[in-house]
DNA sequence: TCTACTGTTTGATCTGAATCAAGGAAGATC
DNA sequence: GATCTTCCTTGATTCAGATCAAACAGTAGA
C-alpha cells in the first residue's frame, strides 16, 4: 500500500496523468483529448501555494498562468497609497493569469492553501494558439468572467451597503455550491466564507466596520445566522434576494 | 460618377466588399483572409442606428452581435428601480454583443448615430467556432475588456470623485486618440466628450451634480478647459495624472 | 491560568457626496 | 425675437458610510 500511494503521488506531482485530476472536467482542460492533455501536461507542473502567498504581482511580467485544482484565491488591484480592490475571487476549476499579455494588471494571492497546475505563460500561449478547442473554452470562461466583473461594477457604482452584502452572500452561496461536478447547481444554505471581514470590504468597496455592522443587522433581523466568524447560514433566502436589489 | 458612387454604395450596404471597410484592420475581422472575409460578409449586414436607439436589451435573448464601424455606444446594466451603471463604452473597431450565451446580461445603446456590421449571434457563433484566428482575436479583445472592467472596479470601489473624473478624462483622451489606424498611440489634448454629464455620472458611480462640480473645479484650477458643454481641453496633463491616483 | 495577539463588534463623530432646490445658458421651434 | 426645452451649474442641506476609538471574543503560547 505504501508503495502504491507513493507511486500515485509521483504521478500527480509530475502531472503524468491528468485523468485523475479532480478538476479534469470543469477546468479548461476538458476541451482536450487524452493525447492533447498529455502534451499539455508536459508543459506544466503541480504546485502547492500557502495561504497568503502571492503568485503574480500587479504590474510585473505575466510569466505564469495556472488552473486551480483546490483552494481559493483573490485577484486584486491597488492604488499607490495602499487602497486595494479585490476584482475577482477564484475557485477550483478556474483559470488564473493573463494569457497573451506582457504584464499582469493585477495580483493573484491565495486566500487559503491551494493546489495549482502551473504553466509558463509563453508555453501556454503557444499551446493554446494551436489548440482551438482550448482557446474556445478560455474564451467562454473569459466572457463569463467579464459578465461577472460588469455585474460587480453595477454593485460598486450603484448599490447600498445592505444590497452589497446581500449580493455577496448570495454569490458565495451559489459559487461555493457549484463545486466542479458539472451541472450540480445547488446553492448552499450554510458555508464557510473564504474571506475575512477586511477582504469582504475590499470586494464590496466598503470598510470592515460597515461590513460587520451590516452582517450584525442581517443576523438581528433573522435573515442569516453567524455560527462563528467564518460560517454563514442563510435563514431567509427570499428576503436576502429582495435585499440584494436583484436586477 | 453618379453611377460609380451608387454602385459603391450598394457594395457597402450588402457587404460584398469588406476590403473597403474603415475598420477592416482594427476590428476582429483583421484575423481573416480575403476568402474567409467574404464568407463572413454573407452572414452580416450593414446597418445604421440612430442616437439613443437600443440594440440589445438587458435580459433579452442575445440574438445579435456586431462590429462597430463608426459611432460610440454604451453598455449598461440596471436595477429594477431604475438605477443604471454604464459598464462599458464602445468605439469604432470594437465588438458588441454576447457571443456563446443565450441571454445578454446588459443593454447596448447608441450614444451617437452609429454604423454597425451586424450578425445573428448563432450564425456568428458557428462561423467563429470554425475560424480559430477569429476566435483568437475575440479572446484577445475580451481579455482586454476584462482588464478595463477590473480597472474600473478599482475606480468604483476605491477612488474619490476627483480621482474618478481625472481618470475618465485621461481614459477618453487615450481611447479617442487611438482611432483605428493601428499603432498610432496619440493622446488627444482636446476632444468632444461622447457622454453628457448624466452619462459621465453613470460611468463613474457619481451624480450629475458631483460631476459638474468636479469639472468646474478642475477648470478653475487650470487643469482643464471647457470651451463648451461637450469639449474638453487638457491643459496640465501631468497634474491630471497625479489627480487620477494612477495605480 | 495568565498574557498576547488577531480578528471582530459596537459606539461616537465626521465628512464627501447625495439630495433638494433654484437659476442660467444654448439650441430648437414657433 | 420670444418661448420652450434640454442640459448644465451652483448653492443649501442631509445622510450613508467613513473614520476614530474602544472594548470584546477566540486562539496560541508561555
Amino acid at each position: 500500500m505504501r508503495v502504491a500511494s507513493l507511486v500515485a503521488n509521483v504521478y500527480r506531482r509530475t502531472m503524468k496523468d491528468c485523468s485523475l485530476c479532480v478538476v479534469r472536467n470543469s477546468a479548461i482542460c476538458a476541451a482536450l483529448s487524452h493525447d492533447e492533455l498529455s502534451a499539455l501536461s508536459q508543459l506544466g507542473r503541480k504546485q502547492h501555494v500557502a495561504r497568503g502567498q502571492t503568485l503574480v504581482w500587479e504590474g510585473d511580467d505575466a510569466i505564469i498562468v495556472a488552473n486551480v485544482i483546490s483552494g481559493i484565491l483573490k485577484v486584486s488591484m491597488s492604488i499607490a497609497d495602499g487602497r486595494e480592490q479585490i476584482v475577482g475571487v477564484v475557485f477550483p476549476g478556474d483559470f488564473i493569469g493573463r494569457p497573451f499579455g506582457q504584464k499582469s494588471p493585477y495580483s493573484v494571492t491565495a486566500l487559503s492553501g491551494a493546489e495549482l497546475c502551473i504553466f509558463s505563460r509563453s508555453n501556454f500561449d503557444t499551446f493554446a494558439r494551436s489548440h482551438p478547442a482550448l482557446e474556445h473554452k478560455l474564451l467562454q470562461r473569459t466572457l463569463q468572467e467579464l459578465d461577472r466583473a460588469r455585474e460587480w461594477m453595477l454593485l460598486l457604482g450603484k448599490k447600498t451597503a445592505t444590497e452589497r452584502i446581500a449580493t455577496l452572500l448570495l454569490e458565495m452561496s451559489s459559487r461555493m455550491g457549484a463545486t466542479g461536478c458539472s451541472i450540480e447547481e445547488n446553492e448552499l444554505n450554510e458555508f464557510a466564507l473564504p474571506l475575512d471581514r477586511q477582504q469582504m470590504g475590499d470586494v464590496l468597496g466598503l470598510t470592515i466596520e460597515t461590513v460587520s455592522r451590516q452582517l450584525s443587522r442581517l443576523k438581528a433581523d433573522g435573515v442569516i445566522g453567524l455560527p462563528d466568524r467564518r460560517m454563514v447560514s442563510i435563514q431567509d433566502r427570499r428576503r436576502l434576494q429582495d435585499l440584494s436589489a436583484a436586477a
